[in-house]
DNA sequence: GCAAATTTGTTCGTATGTATT
DNA sequence: CAATACATACGAACAAATTTG
């Protein structure tokens, strides 16, 4: 007589799904099936465990359809440290391009964002300015077999918008904003430092990435760029889909199959 | 008239929490006060309000006390690029001390766990061994004042109990495992891979890391490690609460205020 | 194209249990 | 022990989305 009775019906459906009983794509009997199922407890009790299951991402439900046992989608597997390459950041320009067609994968990256901004806490922080000073920000998405697959805003000082004026145009910088700003300003990316942190999606990142509704946490990194003095030259925050990513690091020596994977068999399908 | 009402009180609620007004820590009216507040709203329907507040972390409830701000702790920042002073992976052995010491934390580490298991599919496939194969499982628990803050578990080849026993003998390693892998066997470790995602917590971790039930996700991070020939010779998978933790990476040249941040003047004091 | 049936979503009311003060 | 406040459970009704005939 532990449990209430919605968490002995949610841990019930768990097993069945974690055994593979229930497989992915299936779908669970109606609510008022389970009903039945679980001692004629009531609707609400059914509803209580199947919203447990929601939260932890094993199912989804579709209204005037049914319940079913989520889908995992093939994680895009993007390497963040530096590609030794391309010489460049992981994610950044070309190479996130080149790491989304070794997988298979359509990468498209929609026309920049461009607006001046008062910085926020984070910018500020790390791009060592007064919060409120107005800096350029540059937002953009990024999206893969036309799929919405992430999201990131980089921050500039505004200074820089005097040698370097392509920053403050909505265009595709083509050979990449990194080595623009380094052939214009002399500002060399020496290094960089990535802060990783995960959190419940905001209600615009539910929509915005079709999120289903619950069960998915977005990852989210803060990367600032030093150039050789050690002056911050950039500071780029990208929020990642955590079922559609996953973030590597390769640190010192890597067999070069293991650094850059090979195509994946198995081509992601992305869910329903 | 576009959303259900109680969306429309969890937007107010979150509005004024996210505002400032009200601060973290301090109670939320009562459910029945805030039926009154909401057009007399159902008890049922203030509590789905409620329940969408939890399940992004902004509020935790307390039976027989009442519903919360939640507070933001003070998130440990651990470093998992490789150390340049100890020349370790960052988060292993020492290098995690040195990095809670610096913090002006009190670290603490568990008495592995050891057991000889079959392997699941992650260590399986990162020590390209087969499914079932038995491996070196070594668990353990990391502590900062007092507080679980991560849980970790790594994966060896059973081959390597031979020329260094302590693996399979639940004590402590002094040196650190790296360091004794190095000298029994031979293997030095010259790089690794992080992979890194993150995902809602099981209810296991839930209950181990008291979580407040929602809105705090786990990062997971799964390491691989490597020797000059380019056998993996440990796999390595830890769970950080996202909410009490924010990973590093250095790449290339950072400033060395910054990649080895100063002791921070705000100590995290937790919740409650 | 429309109407009916099915299924989940929202809202209400009520009663009782459990934890804390 | 009593009061307070959240947790669980039940039943009922209608709304909204989808499929089916």
């Amino acid at each position: 007589m532990a449990d209430p009775m919605y968490r002995q019906i949610a841990e019930e459906l768990r097993r069945q799904i974690e055994s593979g009983e229930l497989e992915p794509g299936v779908k669970l009997p109606t609510e008022l099936q389970l009903r039945e199922l679980f001692d004629n407890a009531s609707r609400n009790t059914v509803r209580d465990a199947i919203r447990s299951l929601l939260t932890q991402g094993l199912v989804t439900t579709r209204p005037g359809q049914g319940t079913f046992v989520a889908h995992r989608i093939e994680p895009f597997q993007i390497t963040l440290s530096r590609d030794t390459d391309t010489g460049l950041g992981g994610g950044e320009g070309i190479a996130y391009r080149s790491a989304a067609l070794a997988q298979q994968r359509k990468p498209e990256a929609s026309t920049p964002e461009v607006k001046i901004q008062a910085a926020d806490e984070v910018p500020a922080r790390e791009l060592r300015v007064p919060a409120g000073t107005s800096l350029i920000c540059r937002h953009q998405v990024l999206r893969i077999d036309k799929k919405p697959w992430s999201m990131q805003t980089s921050f500039y000082p505004i200074e820089f918008a005097a040698k370097a004026p392509l920053l403050i145009q909505a265009v595709d910088i083509e050979q990449g904003t990194v080595r623009y700003v380094a052939e214009t300003l002399g500002f060399e990316q020496v290094g960089y430092q990535d802060q990783v942190s995960a959190r419940p999606p905001n209600s615009g990142e539910v929509s915005f990435f079709k999120l289903p509704e619950a069960g998915v946490v977005v990852i989210e990194t803060i990367r600032t760029a030093y150039e050789r003095s050690g002056q911050p030259i950039r500071c780029t925050v990208t929020v990642w889909p955590a079922d559609r990513n996953r973030l590597v690091y390769n640190i010192g020596e890597v067999p070069k199959e293991i650094a850059s994977p090979p195509p994946s068999n198995d081509p992601g399908n992305g869910a329903g």
